[in-house]
DNA sequence: TCTATATATTCGACTAAGTCGAATATATGG
DNA sequence: CCATATATTCGACTTAGTCGAATATATAGA
């Protein structure tokens, strides 16, 4: 049985879904807080990834420097097989215990 | 702002709205087993209430001793104002961490 | 070549949420 | 009144969420 995401876990997963090859720290912030309005500072990101990729769930990598005006090499994160397994349990949790809600609810 | 609510927190929350009056400590517990194949302690439903009680999202009442062969009085749990724009808070930013994303994903 | 500055990540520390074994409370039937 | 079914509470610990401040490292330009 794959670990379980917290509420949070399970946002930086699905933004690392949705920025694929360019999943780096700064920009999992920005996809939570651009997408959902909820601003967390980057160490709470930072945070979260390390503990995600300490449960064996995403593997990172370091970039290579940009010619984009200084700044230190980004690292990167992608979801290993378990850790697309939790994203998935999750999901699914979450549609069983909607599924069926009056629309008022705006079921996901 | 509406506090957050964590992973099983949103669980007990969508048990509650599913349970309509008939939400108690034991009928939580196994709505959510019974759906979603997790199976938690009763403590573990008892605690989270406890706290989304007080929080101020849900409310509590006793109820009446029922002649079904003894047993404790049931503490009936029902979402306050606050409580319902949690759980659609929740939804909602689930909903836009997921929308457009593969329908392999099973987004909920 | 240094240094100001932009960009990015890590550290340390604390609060909040998740978890459960065991204890306790309280109805009812006999 | 007590054995038993049903239900909730206690105490304790682990895991997840949170962030201010420190640190690292590129590049452009003096």
């Amino acid at each position: 049985m794959e670990p379980r995401l917290g509420e949070f876990e399970q946002l930086v997963m699905l933004a690392l879904v949705r920025l694929g090859d360019d999943a780096y720290g700064v920009a999992v912030q920005r996809e939570i807080a651009g997408r959902t309005g909820r601003s967390t500072g980057f160490a709470t990101v930072y945070t979260t990834l390390a503990r995600l990729e300490g449960k064996g769930l995403v593997a990172s990598r370091l970039g290579d420097p940009t010619p984009e005006r200084g700044g230190r090499r980004k690292k990167y994160f992608v979801l290993l097989a378990a850790g697309r397994r939790a994203v998935r349990e999750s999901l699914r949790t979450l549609r069983t215990m909607t599924r069926g809600l009056d629309a008022s609810w705006g079921a996901p």
